[in-house]
RNA sequence: GCCCGAAUGGCGGAACUGGUAGACGCUGGGGACUUAAAAUCCCCUGGCCACAGGCCGUGCAGGUUCGAUUCCUGCUUCGGGCACCA
């Protein structure tokens, strides 16, 4: 063993060991249990950022140890790499997107490959390989024959002078982001997929999933957002018809409050009626300026028109004013609220504005109702109906039903239950994306790309410029044979969302390799994932989309598994100090590497000028922040295990991690001082075995300490995924065998037992430095191999134990006392402690509490 | 605007089921070793006071409790998501 500690020969000389034995290698074998761990694949952006790093440190921890608890464990690797980043990259550089992604693939599998993860590496895929994304296509098919993928028009962000569809990333202040124009909705044919056939099973399901987090079930619950409420009509007479103009509410006990309906522009009534009513007109085409995002829309000025028009009240056949409203939502329920200002916020404040009646429908007690001022208790469903006519007096449950009742007798309406989910929308009119496989025949109209000719290929060699798809304007991809008349037709030139790819990869990870099966038999040892790891910004649609298309290939007899991710960990996201100057008009971003910062903390200067820069505070590491730190060049100077190490310390997987260049050298001393105490006990040759029953005082505390990090540390990875405090623990008892002086036989017997631990324990973590200690502890077998350790429950039981004693809540005093001291005992030695004495002395003793091992409390 | 989180010393964080607030590490200060430096090792490091001890202290304002960083109510600030960034 050498006596100094080198991270590059260490870390060579492992990975080449693992690499040799292909020790990562996963083969199915139902004799074993086995455990899947998957942690979220990257978008090959270039090279990795600290997230990454930290994303498979954390899953890579997990990995190793449910290996060492012997499971037979698969983590695989692979690329998410369609995506736009890869055609703005093109654009800058005129490099064609697929040339620019598989670069980065092959820096960035070199780089994890540096990191030591133990990853199944025979299983990589990337999901522009034509292999891979045929499987998009030939399930999308499938989709198409259940009816679960269709065809309507959908709204999306238009670049009127690039005269091209715009993501919303791509929309700056309402203006698109090369040309500055203000951006426009505009409608076209998209391909949908029908989650919504799984809105009930998504929900309930949620509620089978203990192994994810509270937040992140909360989230997707209220995502999906299912309410019960009553759809009703308001009927109405146009161009000598009768017909039905339907809203959903869930505040039916109101409906006697209603002074106005509002529709959204798009509503088919409401371009009806601007046929003939060029203000109308005016409105809806304003309502088309700016973009299309939720935030967008709620944080806009409620505005509104009346049409002029009126529709007649369901129950009293009253009219009702008809009204085109800018917050009404096309995609939500029926494009069409009822307005009730006495009793909701947004209806309030547009009846102000509007001089819009405000009739106050409910009463809750106590409370008198002021027309002028919102109060959030009016919105309360504790109340009983007022002003009401036969409904007055009833509270909130038996007034929507009997209001639904008189409804559904007259056929204007029915208690229905409502979602807020929407079906997916797929198409994207992008070239770097899986093509949909449909061919439009001017004869057969919309054909799907018959099974034998998947997959239909992206061709890899065009750069786009900006204006549009460049697939539209290649020739060899839009000309093609009509699979059903063999006349002349022409491709669909859409691709799909890249949510696609990130959808079911999880499934062709457990059935790699397979040509002629998307997925097979081995998908079912493997699913579900077992531990899933990924950013928090994930929590919905990802996640959303996986679960579904999961139990989409269920229900078509490909895996049996109703959800894909038994157990989720959502990290945090890596931050770190922004810097920036104003120079002239614009503001430069400084590499925190560039800057250095004075010892108070309270101001920095660029390192290469001299001068100051501004602190702007944390963001997450980004290009545009320019804050981003290269963990290649960590790598370099400390070595794979100190970073991983650090990133693993320095905060708990479910926190933010705030990067600070100082403290990786804290690290960095303890995977030394580690080293230099091992290369000490080794060099005294091997340890004596250990006589349990001959230990003395000094050497069974250590024991006792050396079982209580193993019965810590094996909780804290194994159940609570605190991978902070594994480290903190090892380091603690590193502390205690630095302070154990003692070379007697039994003494180094001890301390053997202390060092496998720690090297044990530390290895899912710094996998490295542990195969190299671990071997020159003497063991014949590598660490990968070794049994996780588990604690000697004899070692942790102690004769006396501490107990705190507080005199009315507050510390007064500790005492040692045997462990079988009875209640009495306690109190009587609490009593007897001096400090305690002087703040009980003479007072009456009101209550005694005792909590058995923690503490007294005693009441006076 | 809506949904979901978070807030603890100079700093990152710990305290798991309501029971000793500040584990572990960083920074800073003091000391040892050294011709010197680096490295290493030891000690101190939340604030205040009448300093063997006491009082205050976990974003703010209240509440429940023998006891609250932990539970409840109302705020503030920061972060994630909002369906075409991935």
């Amino acid at each position: 063993m050498r006596e100094q500690y080198s991270p590059p020969d260490v870390e060579r000389d492992a990975q080449a060991f693992w690499d040799e034995r292909h020790a990562f290698r996963a083969k199915e074998d139902p004799a074993r249990e086995k455990f899947y761990c998957l942690c979220m694949f990257p978008y090959p952006s270039g090279r990795l950022h600290m997230g990454h790093v930290r994303n498979y440190t954390i899953g890579d921890v997990i990995s190793r140890y449910q290996r060492m608890r012997g499971k037979n464990v698969l983590q695989p690797m692979g690329f998410d790499a369609f995506g736009l980043p890869a055609e703005n990259a093109a654009m800058a550089n005129g490099v064609p997107p697929a040339k620019w992604t598989y670069d980065n693939i092959a820096y960035m599998t070199r780089q994890l490959k540096s990191l030591g993860f133990a990853i199944d590496w025979s299983r990589e895929l990337a999901t522009c390989q034509p292999e891979y994304y045929k499987w998009n296509q030939w399930l999308f098919l499938r989709m198409l024959e259940q009816g679960i993928a269709y065809k309507k028009t959908g709204v999306v962000n238009w670049d009127p002078v690039d005269q091209t569809v715009l993501a919303n990333e791509q929309v700056i202040e309402g203006r698109g982001w090369r040309t500055g124009a203000l951006v426009e909705k505009r409608e076209i044919p998209m391909y949908y997929l029908r989650i919504t056939a799984y809105s009930e099973e998504l929900l309930r399901e949620l509620d089978r999933l203990p192994g994810w987090p509270e937040r992140v079930r909360l989230m997707q619950a209220n995502w999906i957002g299912r309410s019960e409420g009553v759809r009703l009509a308001f009927p109405y007479s146009l161009d000598g018809r009768d017909e039905k103009l339907w809203v959903f509410t869930t505040r039916a006990d109101t409906l006697m409050g209603v002074s106005f309906v509002a529709i959204a522009a798009e509503h088919p009534l409401a371009l009806r009626l601007a046929r003939d009513r060029p203000e109308l007109k005016k409105f809806i085409d304003e309502c088309r300026a700016g973009g299309v995002t939720e935030a967008e829309l709620a944080t806009q000025e409620k505005k509104g028109v009346d049409t002029g028009f009126v529709v007649r009240h369901p129950l009293t056949g009253a009219p009702v004013p008809l009204w085109i409203g800018n917050y009404v939502l096309m995609s939500y329920g029926e494009g069409a609220v009822m307005g009730v200002p006495g009793h909701d916020e947004r209806d309030f404040a547009f009846a102000l504005k509007y001089r819009l009646p405000i009739v106050q429908v409910i009463d809750v007690e106590g409370n008198p109702y002021d027309k002028t001022q919102w109060h959030e208790r009016y919105a309360e469903k504790t109340g009983v109906c007022v002003n009401s006519g036969k409904y007055d007096g009833l509270d909130y449950k038996r007034a929507v039903d009997a209001i639904a009742a008189d409804l559904a007798t007259k056929g204007l309406g029915e208690k229905q239950v409502q979602w807020r989910l929407r079906d997916w929308g797929i198409s994207r009119q992008r070239y770097w994306g899986c093509p949909i496989p449909i061919v439009h025949c001017p004869k057969c109209g919309t054909v799907p790309v018959p099974d034998d000719q998947l997959p239909v290929k992206l061709p890899e060699d065009l750069v786009p410029d900006g204006s549009g798809n460049p697939l539209a304007k290649h020739q060899d991809f839009v000309r093609c044979a009509c699979p059903k008349c063999g006349g002349g037709a022409r491709r669909e030139t859409d691709t799909m969302d890249t949510f696609v790819d990130s959808s079911w990869y999880f499934l062709r990870f457990a059935s790699s390799g397979n040509d002629d099966a998307m997925v097979d038999a081995r998908a079912n040892y493997w699913m579900p994932v077992d531990q899933y790891i990924g950013g928090i910004e994930h929590a919905i649609l990802h996640l959303l989309y996986s679960r579904f298309w999961t139990k989409f290939m269920r229900d078509l007899g490909m895996v049996n598994v109703d959800e894909p991710f038994a157990n989720l960990l959502t990290q945090g996201m890596v931050l770190n100090q922004i810097y920036s100057r104003k120079e002239g008009a614009r503001v430069v971003y400084f590499n925190p590497a560039d800057v250095e910062v004075a010892v108070d903390g309270a101001s920095a200067k660029l390192k290469s000028d001299g001068k100051p820069v501004d602190m702007g505070g944390l963001g997450t590491m980004s290009k545009s922040k320019n804050n981003g730190v290269d963990p290649q060049i960590m790598v370099e100077r400390y070595g794979a295990d100190t970073v991983r190490c650090y990133m693993m310390f320095t905060s708990s997987p479910e926190d933010t991690l705030e990067w600070s260049d100082a403290s990786v050298e804290g690290s960095a001393r303890f995977l030394k001082k580690l080293w230099k105490r091992v290369h000490e006990h080794v060099s005294q040759g091997a340890a004596p075995a250990l006589t349990v029953a001959s230990l003395d005082a000094n050497q069974k505390k250590l024991r006792q300490k050396t079982h209580a990090t193993r019965q810590k540390i094996g909780d804290d990875i194994g159940r609570r995924l605190k991978l902070n405090t594994v480290v903190a623990a090892s380091m603690e008892l590193l502390n205690a065998v630095s302070d154990f002086n003692d070379a007697s036989s039994q003494g180094r017997a001890v301390v053997q037992e202390a060092l496998d631990t720690l090297v044990a324990c530390l290895s899912p973590i710094t996998p490295h430095i542990c195969h190299e200690l671990w071997l020159a502890l003497g063991h014949p077998d590598p660490v990968i191999d070794a049994r996780w350790p588990e604690p000697d429950r004899s070692a942790l039981v102690s004769d006396m134990i501490s107990l705190v004693v507080q005199v009315n809540g507050k510390l007064r005093g500790n005492i040692e006392v045997p462990a079988q001291a009875s209640q009495d005992e306690i109190i009587s030695a609490a009593l007897a402690e001096a400090n305690v004495q002087k703040f009980v002395a003479g007072q009456a003793l009101k209550k005694k509490i005792v909590v058995p091992g923690k503490l007294v409390n005693l009441v006076v």
